[in-house]
RNA sequence: GGAGGGGUGCCCGAGUGGCCAAAGGGAGCAGACUGUAAAUCUGCCGGCGAUCGCCUUCCGAGGUUCGAAUCCUCGCCCCUCCA
């Protein structure tokens, strides 16, 4: 991908903005464009989250069409932001990190996204590196290029303010912060998810005031998750892995509404708006059956973290136990300690399904037995009683999805 | 400094002395159906043994009462307004 000759700078502008949700402005990207030099691409990473998923991945694989055509991308490392902390009511979550920490975290990070562009050719900088510098006169100055007015613009901001929650006043800090790593690095193009967008284009007003280029800004919505609702998160359980196994990748994929198929096309395999909304109407209309749209997907996205092989036996594992009801070519193992077994070798069918890890408590696992959930051996489970023998080797069952074949453990 | 609002099950959120294991929604799980782990519909959704029941829950510790998530006291935490 370093050999490919250069590309007119009008097809780059086409390639890389046809999928995006905001761009400020063509014009200037084009002008950019036409320098002919590499531009500098920043993204801020996130090195808190060190499981990246999907969600993660988009603007990611965005960074790599930059970088397939020649241009320098900059991770961003906000360890000094990460050492504050952030104070602001709704994420909670987020720690205070130690210098260690991050440095781990931005390891882990890097191994995950190289499996999607080149780290190597990347440049990886830590803004400590001229925050730290900064000092309060600094700061000072920063903010003086900046009006609160312009500032509650946000909407984040705004609507807080008009409901009556609380905003620290380093919340306040924070864009004009990121907005400064942006004159640090002289960045001309800066590409995130659209709810960076504020801070994205306030960093163009900033840099004016250091007497710099406006960077060109790019965003894209955020990928919802498997709900098809909210954006796609860990903490609401909503995600698929980049590192996650290939068949659980295509399950997860195939289980997304079918309305947020066009998303994830256009998210995830660079289609533009305008096929996004034909592959949509196709679907609406006949011409493409819903589901083989939807499989075709997750099988592409299972390629590209793992292999094309990988990603059809996927398929047809998926095919085989869901769509024919039949038990999958391989089955976990889950073994019983010998002891939990009576005189006779019997067992207590609940105590089994416990056992097993597929109810956190005997209630639960009763409920299964009534609700025809439960099979051994493929046949339904429906006296709660039950006491079968075990030899090891048996198959059970809870539900669609687990299935698991039982072994004796002395 | 002054005034006020609030902490309920995984989450949101009702409930202001018994009919409360606690409405409703979401999430989750299961069943049916289907084109998939989509959508839709139905059911379940603290624990334990079970037709009935028992035990542990409504920020924490005490208290009032035959009886409290609901009342009182002290404590901890969160939030808002005015200055």
């Amino acid at each position: 991908m370093t050999g490919a000759p250069p590309m007119k700078p009008e097809e780059q502008l086409n390639l890389l903005t046809g999928d995006a949700i905001l761009v400020e402005t063509r014009e200037d990207l084009l002008a950019k464009l036409k320098k002919g030099r590499p531009l500098r691409i920043k993204y801020g990473a996130d090195p808190s989250a060190p499981d990246l998923h999907l969600g993660h991945s988009v603007p990611i694989r965005k960074l790599r069409r930059f970088q397939e055509l020649g241009h320098q991308i900059v991770f961003i490392i906000g360890d000094f932001t990460a050492r504050i902390g952030d104070p602001s009511g709704r994420s909670k979550t987020r720690p205070m990190l130690s210098p260690e920490q991050i440095e781990q975290n931005a390891r882990t990070y890097a191994e995950q996204v190289d499996r999607i562009l080149d780290v190597d050719r990347c440049e990886i900088r830590y803004n400590s590196e001229w925050l730290g510098a900064l000092g309060s006169a600094g700061l000072f100055e920063l903010a003086s290029h900046y009006t609160v007015a312009r500032m509650l613009e946000r909407d984040d901001f705004a609507k807080r303010l008009a409901e009556e929650s609380p905003i620290s006043m380093v919340e306040l800090f924070y864009p004009l912060i990121q907005a400064y790593d942006s004159v640090a690095i002289e960045a001309d193009v800066e590409i995130g998810g659209s709810d960076q967008t504020f801070n994205f284009l306030m960093a163009r007003d900033i840099m004016r005031a250091y007497g710099l280029e406006p960077q060109v800004v790019m965003t894209w919505d955020l990928l919802v998750g498997t709900d098809g609702r909210d954006k796609m998160s860990k903490s609401l359980g909503n995600y698929i892995g980049i590192a996650e196994a290939a068949q659980e990748m295509y399950g997860k994929l195939m289980s997304i509404p079918d309305e947020a198929m066009g998303q994830y096309h256009r998210l995830l395999l660079d289609y533009t708006q305008e096929a996004e909304r034909e592959l949509m109407a196709d679907i609406a209309q006949g011409r493409q059956h819903p589901k083989q749209v939807k499989s075709a997907l997750a099988k592409e996205v299972v390629a590209f973290y793992h292999s094309v092989e990988a990603a059809e036996q996927a398929e047809a594992e998926f095919e085989r136990v869901f769509a024919q009801g039949q038990l999958p070519s391989e089955l976990e193992e889950v073994a019983i300690p010998a002891g939990k077994l009576d005189g006779e070798g019997r067992i207590w069918i609940v105590d089994l399904i416990v056992l097993a890890g597929f109810a956190a408590s005997n209630g639960e696992a009763r409920r299964f037995i009534r609700q025809g959930a439960v099979r051994l051996n493929d046949e339904q489970v429906s006296d709660e009683t039950l006491n079968p023998a075990l030899n090891g080797g048996e198959v059970l069952q809870v539900g669609k999805r687990r299935i698991v074949r039982l072994t004796l453990e002395q």
